[in-house]
DNA sequence: AATACATATAACTAATTGGTTATATGTGAA
DNA sequence: TTCACATATAACCAATTAGTTATATGTATT
């Protein structure tokens, strides 16, 4: 199960994905567009990989990378649907409390 | 600007906010919930009100915590939408690489 | 005033992260 | 085969994270 949030949660990596979108990327072409040496962004594409956002193959002594819009389709769906119900109940509980001035007290 | 990735990133904190949307909870309420210590939980209290994603407040000697929605609003939309506009992209540019077979081919 | 108990904080640990520099490896071109 | 160069990897550092235990603080109750 890929880790989203961890593969969204630094913006270097939202860059890279940003970039990908626009069409395959040679790692050469992802360092020349970031102020970072290559193994520091050889390490965020490498954690990209893990959780299955991107791919890499070969073309020569290129590095290609694209996306996997698969894994972002369940990504999308999984944290759209998780901050979605948190929203819509909240939205509910906040009404009641409002009208209700009631909140939850089972203390001990 | 609210870190969302940051606070939606680890499950305890995903729980925590599950719990909240049913209502407000005292801290020893949260703490019984899950299977780490008081400081523990109050850590991960601590990340979510650095990013402006619960409040607290007290009652009597119990600490309250509370959903901010329209916070969580924001960060949905923000999430959303970045999310988004990549799959939409990556569509198209997937259906250009299917029918052209083309990728990008900026070397040197 | 003393006790109970909810919460806060301090000090510590182990793992992860985001970066660095230096160096090794592998492929293509001269 | 040698050189250039794209990529990979190793060793290191500082900061952050997720947890722990021990202890302090503050409020309520008796």
């Amino acid at each position: 199960m890929p880790d989203v949030y961890r593969a969204l949660g630094d913006s270097t990596r939202r860059g890279i994905l940003s970039m990908l979108k626009h069409g395959n990327k040679t790692q050469k072409e992802l360092v020349k567009a970031f102020d970072i040496s290559q193994p520091a962004i050889k390490k965020h594409l490498n954690i990209l990989l893990e959780e299955k956002i991107i791919s890499e193959s070969w073309d020569g002594k290129y590095r290609i990378y694209s996306l996997n819009p698969e894994v972002l389709q369940i990504a999308y769906n999984e944290v759209h649907q998780y901050i979605g119900e948190l929203l819509d109940n909240q939205l509910v509980s906040l009404k009641n409390y409002v009208e209700k001035g009631e909140f939850q007290d089972e203390l001990d």
